[in-house]
DNA sequence: ATTGTGACATACG
DNA sequence: CCGTATGCCACAA
């Protein structure tokens, strides 16, 4: 990683460690990350299209919602995606929600994720 | 330096 | 749970 590291990329490094079959909101990202908001995850993983590794389908907000899928092509892609990994969706909603959270400041504090260890 | 923008979160009623 | 209001802060022009 020769390239400057800006917030999207701490943010595509926290998506990227979200486990298959797993969500998490953009609240909890923004969490670990202590830094911004919530609004600067879902803006950057907005541009998370140049990154093809990052599971983008998996963060939705605290209510559950596939508030991004507008923004996957089609939109339908975000759910078809979810329900592959064995999550059921409803009306754009996540069934469940609260179990299948990930929360990266719990699950990853003992991870040895490289957020500025490269 | 200033303004506009945004895939959100929280508080309150 | 729903609607409204406000805070949030990195980035591009």
């Amino acid at each position: 990683m020769a390239d400057k590291h800006t917030y999207f990329d701490w943010v595509y490094e926290v998506t990227k460690s979200i486990p298959a079959g797993r969500v998490t909101s953009y609240g909890a990202i923004a969490d670990y990350l202590a830094l911004g908001s919530a609004r600067m995850v879902g803006w950057a993983l907005n541009q998370a299209h140049s990154q093809p590794d990052v599971p983008a389908h998996r963060v939705v907000n605290h209510k559950g919602e596939l508030t991004g899928r507008n923004h996957f092509t089609p939109p339908s892609r975000m759910q078809e995606l979810l329900e592959r990994e064995g999550i059921v969706v409803e009306n754009n909603r996540i069934k469940e929600f609260e179990t299948h959270l990930w929360i990266p400041s719990v699950h990853l504090a003992d991870l040895d994720i490289d957020l500025g260890a490269d």
